[in-house]
RNA sequence: GCCGAUGUAGCUCAGUUGGCCAGAGCAGCUGAUUUGUAAUCUGCAGGUCGGGGGUUCGAAUCCCUUCAUCGGCUCCA
């Protein structure tokens, strides 16, 4: 008898070789039915795997994301013998679970899959999955294993085969396919009852644009019909979200192909929105003793060349600049940090003065790849809420930990609740990647974790993900259709002190090389408006509305008495419109809502009567009628409510 | 940059297997109406069917090319 301890802390007794599936049908038949893997000792398995000696034991379900993963990993078996029925000699990269649903990666030869063969391929997995075929785990050596699969042609898992240990390797063997694969996967195709393929894509085998490119299938399935047409009508909810869709909508910005693709052209009502972020952030670094400073668009090459940036990234980037000068030449500028090096040099430094924190709503120039491009979050032309803070070693966590404040700050006033942190540490096998002493890597890693825990940041880490002259933490937010995008980071650098040899005096009257924060809030101006109008559905909180309220008359009878409250309301610096059209009120209350202007204010035969408006707010409803001047303060109140956390 | 898809009026979309002068709704402009909390009615205007080239008696429709966009990959200072 074996001993299964259950994560409630009970335990029960059950015979040695008996599977997760077998002790869930003892518990309850309909458990069975709802358990998708098993948690064994800590490691995921099959429910049909045999448990032989005692043992830690959680099952499974839809709602544990192990449970998920299997369901979705044993779908992309599905459609792998889906494809190899309809595609014969069609071979196969890898095919994982993912967030939200699965991938295979496969090479169809001279076959193209376009997603007009997604419909196809569906019916094929729902016929497949309909036979309840069994999934079926089976250890094997290196050696069978490549012969395997050179018989059959697959060079792409002979090739991540030769890479295994010998005596890890298993398949899995359902109907007509077998794959080779850790698992674990569902005992049958029976629960995958709902499938939908959902596009098609390019994808370099292994990541390495060196390499072959393959043609990646991307689907999602439930054990419940209803779940996919939920996860349906959520990408159709998230469309309507899609900030490129609400920006053209709201006349916020746009692109034309005559000023060139990924330079975006802020209209009237998206620049109001980003000066009154940066009009919010401003008065936050001032308090928190930055000083702001302003530097040109273009700098010298050598400025560059100093940085280490032209080396770098010179031949992928805008081209010099070249003058009637001869050999001389300018860059558009990729990044704020070496011009804010200099402004450091101009003057001497004590380490009385240090931290010195230097900030820049910077607008900088990269040229990224063309298909690259995505809207307002990746562009070729942005603004950085840039700062640079110069400080000594001894200050670093400290200073990092105020900038942790300012981001939490920040995103709190957004409601930006499901960001996730980042902490990039180096790698430690590759350790010639890097720049710096291990002191000062050691350091600067344990300031970071450090920091991140006092100020109780829940961090996921990863190695390798540092940039070359120090680790960073970064902060990145979900748009509309649950993608991450990296918004405000913090990074510390060793390198670009050292290439502008900044220095300061220390209290020994010796020279002494100051540390470097990189830091943005926003990350860009660009990349954060997209983000929070994804989240806002282009409903912003009043104090960022371009536009505050709009006066709508009843009838063009009212339209004097509009016209001064008009005027009254836009000189006590709340922006506001009047509709004076001849339609009906219902008309201009709808046309207006979907204007997203927080407040509609109407004004009929009663308001100039009595001096009032009659106020409705965008989303609510009526909420009654009051003087011009009582609501010039109910706005201020509002507006401070929202900005006070 | 790579793979695949898409491109018809400001926006959302129709447009049979190539065949009168390319259509609709919304937005815009006219005129009527003077309206009380999410769509009043009338009329008008608006398009070299992304650009260029080709096939054909004839192209929005077929072919080539180019540009842009979308979904990914790679990249991301």
């Amino acid at each position: 008898m074996i001993k299964v301890t259950f994560p409630d802390g009970s335990a029960r007794e059950y015979k040695e070789g008996i599977s997760s599936l077998d002790i869930a049908e003892q518990i309850s038949p309909r458990l069975a039915k709802e358990v998708y893997s098993a948690t064994v000792n800590g490691e995921v398995w099959d429910l049909t795997r045999p448990i032989e000696t005692n043992a830690t034991l959680k099952l499974n379900k839809w709602d544990d994301p192990e449970g998920k993963h299997a369901f979705w990993h044993s779908s992309a078996h599905l459609m792998a013998e889906a494809l190899e029925a309809l595609y014969p000699g069609i071979k196969f990269g890898i095919g994982p679970a993912i967030e939200n649903g699965f991938y295979y990666d496969v090479d169809p030869g001279d076959r193209v899959i376009t997603e007009a063969d997604l419909p196809a391929i569906e019916q094929k997995m729902k016929e497949l999955a309909a036979k309840n075929e069994i999934y079926s785990r089976r250890q094997i050596s290196k050696k069978e294993a490549l012969e395997y699969f050179s018989k059959k042609g697959d060079e792409y898992k002979t090739e991540l085969i030769s890479e295994l240990q010998d005596g890890t390797i298993t398949l899995y063997t359902q109907g007509d396919f077998t794959d080779l694969c850790k698992g674990p996967h569902l005992p049958s195709t029976e629960p995958l009852k709902a499938i939908k393929l959902l596009n098609v894509a390019g994808a370099y085998w292994r990541g390495n644009e060196k390499r072959k490119m393959l043609t990646r299938i991307y689907g999602i399935t439930y054990p419940k019909q209803k779940l996919l047409d939920e996860f349906l009508i959520f990408l159709e909810e998230a469309k309507k979200r899609d900030h490129r869709r609400i920006g053209k909508e709201l006349e916020l910005f746009t692109f034309s192909p005559k000023v060139g693709m990924g330079l975006p052209l802020w209209m009237p009502k998206g620049s109001d929105l980003r000066q009154n972020l940066i009009s919010f952030l401003t008065p936050e670094l001032r308090k928190r003793g930055y000083k702001i400073v302003t530097t040109p668009h273009i700098g010298n090459v050598n400025l560059y060349k100093t940085s280490g940036h032209f080396e770098k990234y010179g031949a992928d980037s805008f081209q010099p600049i070249n003058t009637p000068q001869e050999g001389e030449q300018f860059m558009l500028k990729p990044m704020n940090c070496p011009h804010h090096c200099e402004i450091f040099n101009a003057t001497p430094h004590s380490y009385k003065d240090l931290p010195l924190r230097m900030a820049e709503f910077g607008t900088v120039y990269r040229y990224e790849q063309s298909g690259e491009l995505h809207g307002l979050t990746r562009v070729r032309s942005f603004t950085q809420d840039d700062a640079h803070v110069f400080c000594r070693q001894d200050q670093l966590k400290e200073e990092f930990k105020s900038i942790i404040d300012l981001i939490m700050y920040v995103f709190k006033i957004l409601h930006f609740e499901s960001y996730t942190a980042q902490v990039s540490l180096r790698d430690p096998e590759n350790r010639q990647k890097y720049i710096g002493t291990d002191e000062n890597w050691e350091r600067a890693e344990r300031d970071i974790k450090e920091a991140a825990a006092e100020k109780n940041l829940v961090t996921t880490v990863v190695t390798g993900e540092a940039a070359f002259y120090g680790p960073k933490l970064d902060f990145m937010v979900k748009d509309a259709l649950g993608r991450k995008w990296q918004l405000g980071t913090i990074q510390v650098d060793y390198n670009m002190p050292e290439r502008f040899e900044l220095t300061y005096n220390g209290s020994d009257n010796q020279k002494h090389r100051p540390v470097m924060i990189h830091r943005t809030i926003f990350g860009s101006m660009e990349r954060f408006i997209a983000v929070l109008i994804e989240n806002t559905a282009g409903k912003f909180p009043l104090w960022l509305a371009p536009e505050k309220a709009v006066i709508l008359p009843i009838s063009e009878k009212f339209n004097d008495y509009a016209t001064k409250v008009l005027d009254f309301l836009n000189n006590s610096d709340i922006c506001t419109l009047i509709d004076e059209r001849s339609e009906k009120i219902g008309k201009k209350i709808r046309d207006n809502e979907l204007k997203r202007i927080p407040y509609l204010l109407i004004i009929g035969e009663k308001e100039v009567e009595n001096n009032t408006i009659s106020v409705r707010k965008q989303g609510s409803g009526d909420v009654g009628s009051m003087k011009p001047e009582e609501f010039v303060n109910y706005i201020s109140s509002e507006i401070k409510k929202e900005t006070t956390v």
